[in-house]
DNA sequence: GGCCAAGATTGGTTGGACCAAGGATATTGG
DNA sequence: CCAATATCCTTGGTCCAACCAATCTTGGCC
């Protein structure tokens, strides 16, 4: 799709442009997940056990902004592969403690890398200042 | 979901928040457009005929990212509406020439300024000089 | 003990983006 | 002028992320 032949109104709206970027990064990030046998979800989540430490499904769900139920099926992939671990919380036996195992600890710098490279195709018109500055704005955006 | 509490990691990654942003802007848009009976496709298609003129199903699916079955679609309930007419090309009778009804023009107005009402409410927390700087970042990020 | 809240789990639904095949018509090459 | 190829519409799907609701167990509180 050649974005300057779409309308002038469409290119007008951040939204229409925001909403096709983000479309545009998801493909890539897709493939390149799929290609190392994961998703874009599980960054999220080992990034979440790596900073601020084992936590309840709940807890990283929030942090990450992952649904109760994705997290569960999240959680799941990620025990199998070895990535993470689910223990009953000692303390409150409602709660599954997720840890990060060794073998996630890696994981994650493994995905982080994927999707460094991913960040560098999707980006690749604008300067390091630019991208920063993209940052910036985002993150107002969303405050 | 607070974004400062998200993992540092997800929050260096513009892609991820390209990803929110456009979550929350479809979220607002879908409500908007829900409002007025309508949805983003519509005005997408309504203002590529406005600008363009009629044209076949295959051209507007083209100029605004739509794939051809979802244009099949989106013209069904844009007849429907009686916000857009199909009628067979005289010179090509494999094609459908959408036409831009009176209605539609007006339609188009109306979805464009609820539009523009929600880029307002998405983007308060920007300046215009800003919001101009982030269209032209994405503009080239697309380009 | 009785009640409400929090967490996990299960089982959904919805909408957007895509893909594939088939029928009709145009166009092109020989 | 015929055969092969391409285009366009239409139909009928698939896939996935996002989201929602109900249930069950456990904890906290009065």
């Amino acid at each position: 799709m050649a974005i300057d032949e779409s309308p002038a109104r469409l290119r007008a709206k951040p939204s229409w442009l925001i909403s096709k970027t983000s479309a545009r990064a998801h493909r890539l990030i897709a493939e390149a997940m799929a290609g190392a046998g994961g998703r874009a979800y599980h960054f999220a989540i080992l990034a979440a056990l790596d900073e601020f430490g084992p936590g309840s499904q709940a807890q990283i769900g929030q942090r990450c902004g992952i649904d109760q139920s994705d997290m569960h099926a999240m959680v799941n992939e990620l025990a199998r592969q070895g990535h993470v671990e689910r223990m009953p919380d000692p303390g409150d036996r409602r709660r599954n403690l997720i840890e990060l195992t060794a073998a996630g600890r890696r994981r994650l710098e493994e995905l982080d890398a994927a999707l460094s490279g991913v960040q560098d195709s999707l980006f690749d018109a604008l300067s390091a200042a630019e991208r920063d500055q993209l940052t910036q704005l985002l993150t107002r955006i969303l405050g």
